[in-house]
DNA sequence: GACAAAATCGTTCAAATCGTTCATTTTAAT
DNA sequence: ATTAAAATGAACGATTTGAACGATTTTGTC
C-alpha cells in the first residue's frame, strides 16, 4: 500500500524495463515527483491514470499494493457483477477493490461501472435481503466499501480544471442513501465537471440555499426513498420554480416512478449514470459553444 | 502541542527514512537545532518550508499552501479547529486537507486529530446550526469532506497485521451519524487492530448477527441519537447479555447522557477517542500478555 | 535522584537510482 | 523490400537511499 511508488517498482509491475518507464515520465506521461536527491516518486494515482491511457497490462500487480491478478483478466461485466456481489456481502474490501480496478483499467467509464456493476450488485443485495438471505449489516458494510472505492477512484481522476463547470447535488430528507449522489459525483467528476456531492438526507429549505449560494449549472437530485409524497411534490416544485432556466435541474433514483414523474418537472430524468453523463456532456456544449 | 518536531515524527509524516532525513537536515536543506546532547530537533515552520520548496510534488501535494502556519506563529490545536472549521463551513476540501495533515505531520496519535479537531469543529458547527448561521447542507456537505480525509488518513497507516485483534461497530437505528464510528475505526486501526466500521443506522437484531458472525474482540456502539429510548435499553441489553464477557462491549456518543449510562452495562464507556485507545491498548495487552 | 526503556546519535554498507550512451528491436513510410 | 525514425533494453560510473550497528541521549517511572 505504500504511495509514491519507486521507478523499480513500477516497472517490475508493469513488466518493462527501468529506462522506459524513466523515459515515459521525462516525457511526462506519467507525473512524477523528485526527491530532495533527485530520485524519481511516482504516485499511484498518475500510474493507474497512465495505464488506463496506454492499455496497459499489469504484470505483477501485487507490487503496487493492489490485489493480485488486477489487471490482466478479461472481464465481463456480469463476471464483475457477480465477483463485487460476493465481495460485498462478505466485506472483503481487497476482492471489491481488484473488481473495481480491473474494470477501470480496462477503460470502462465511470458511469458504466457504477450502471452495471455497483448499483446492480447493490440491487441484488436488496433483492437477496428481502429474501432473508443478506443481513442489515452486511448491506451496510458494502456501502461502506464502496464509498471508499469511489473515493479511490476519484484519488485517480484528473483534478478539475480551473474553468469547468460546477454541479452539486444531493438526496432529499427522508432518504439516506448516499451511495448513489457519490456515485452521481464522480461520474461528473470523470467529465470534467467540479461536482460537489453535499450528502444525504438534506431538507429542501437546504438544498435551496445550497443552490442559491453556490450557483452551478448543474443540479441533481437523487431519490431513492420518498416519505411524504405530497410534502416531496410541493417542495421540488418551489426549488424547480425557483431556479429553472438558470440551472439545469436532473432527477433520478428508483423511488421517481412513472406515477411520481408525471407531477414533476425537470430538465432531465436520468434513469442511469450514463444518461446523466450524455445530459451533462450536451449541457456543456451548449452552454460553452466555442469552449 | 510540541513545536520542535523530532526527525522521527518528520520521517514518518513525509514517508522517507530517516537516514535521508537526518542527510537533508545535515546539508542544510532543513533548519536544524540540537539538543544539548546532540540530538536534532526540527523547528515546524521549517520542515513546513522544506516541504514547500524542495518537495514541491512529494508525497503529499495538500501539504504545500499552508496558508496560516506558514507563520512562525504556534500552530495550536485551537488554530487548527479554527480552520477546519471554516474550511468545513466553506466546503474546501483542500483547506481542510491541509489543516489535518499539518497535524499529522505534528502529532502521532489520530485520536488527538478526531478528539480535538474534528470532534470539535463539528460540535462547533451544531451550535451555529442552533443560531441559525450554518445551514444543513453546510454540515453535511462537511461530513462528506471529513470522511474522505479519514479515508486518506486510513491510506497512509500501515495495513493491520495478520494476527491482529478484530473489532466491528457502529451506529443504532435511528442515529445516522456515520463519521463518529468512522472515526472510532480509524483510531483503532490506528493502534493496529483490524477495525471495521459496519456503518450506521443498523437495527439490533443486525448488531447481533454481525458479532455473532464476526466474532471481535471489541465491539463499539456510537450513539449520537436515542429514538426509542426504552427500546434502546432494552435491545442493548439483550446483546449485551448475549456476548458479553467474550465480547468487549464499549459504548460512547453524546446521546449517551448519564441517565442513560445508569441503566446500561459495558465494558467501557468512552467520552472521546484517547480513553477508547487507552481501553483498547490495555484490552490488547491483557489478553494477550505474552505476545 | 536512580533506573530502565525508548529514541537518537554517527557511521557503515548493500541496494537502488541517477543521467547518459549505445546497440537492438519495432514502427512507419516509401 | 528498403530505409528512416522512434522506441526499447542494457550497460556504465556517480550519487542517493534505506537499513543496520553499537554508543549515547532522552524520557518516563519509581
Amino acid at each position: 500500500m505504500k504511495n509514491p511508488l519507486t521507478p523499480k517498482q513500477v516497472a517490475r509491475a508493469i513488466g518493462v524495463s527501468e529506462s522506459s518507464l524513466k523515459r515515459w515520465c521525462d516525457r511526462g506521461l506519467i507525473p512524477t515527483v523528485r526527491t530532495a536527491g533527485g530520485h524519481r516518486r511516482l504516485p499511484l494515482a498518475g500510474v493507474l491514470r497512465f495505464l488506463r491511457e496506454n492499455e496497459h497490462r499489469l504484470e505483477r500487480p501485487e507490487i503496487l499494493g493492489l490485489p493480485a491478478s488486477t489487471g490482466q483478466g478479461e472481464w465481463t461485466l456480469s463476471r464483475a457483477r457477480e465477483h463485487l456481489l460476493r465481495g460485498l456481502v462478505a466485506g472483503d474490501e481487497t476482492v471489491c477493490r481488484q473488481v473495481i480496478f480491473d474494470l477501470y483499467l480496462a477503460e470502462q467509464s465511470i458511469a458504466t461501472i457504477c450502471d452495471e456493476v455497483i448499483a446492480e450488485a447493490f440491487r441484488e443485495i436488496g433483492d437477496q435481503w428481502d429474501c432473508g438471505n443478506v443481513e442489515i449489516y452486511q448491506e451496510r458494510r458494502g456501502c461502506e466499501i464502496a464509498s471508499r472505492l469511489l473515493f479511490e477512484l476519484q484519488l485517480a481522476l484528473p483534478a478539475p480544471a480551473a474553468d469547468a463547470p460546477t454541479a452539486i447535488g444531493g438526496t432529499p430528507e427522508g432518504d439516506p442513501y448516499s451511495l448513489s449522489t457519490g456515485m452521481v459525483a464522480l461520474a461528473l467528476r470523470d467529465l470534467g465537471w467540479r461536482a460537489t456531492s453535499l450528502g444525504s438526507m438534506l431538507p429542501f429549505s437546504t438544498l435551496k440555499a445550497a443552490v442559491a449560494n453556490g450557483r452551478p449549472k448543474l443540479f441533481w437530485l437523487s431519490v431513492s426513498a420518498i416519505d411524504h409524497r405530497e410534502q416531496f411534490l410541493q417542495q421540488y416544485e418551489e426549488l424547480f420554480e425557483e431556479f429553472s432556466p438558470q440551472v439545469a435541474i436532473v432527477v433520478g433514483g428508483r423511488a421517481l416512478t412513472e406515477d411520481v414523474r408525471q407531477q414533476m418537472r425537470y430538465a432531465a430524468y436520468c434513469d442511469n449514470l450514463r444518461h446523466l453523463s450524455s445530459f451533462a456532456t450536451l449541457l456543456h456544449a451548449q452552454t460553452e459553444p466555442i469552449g
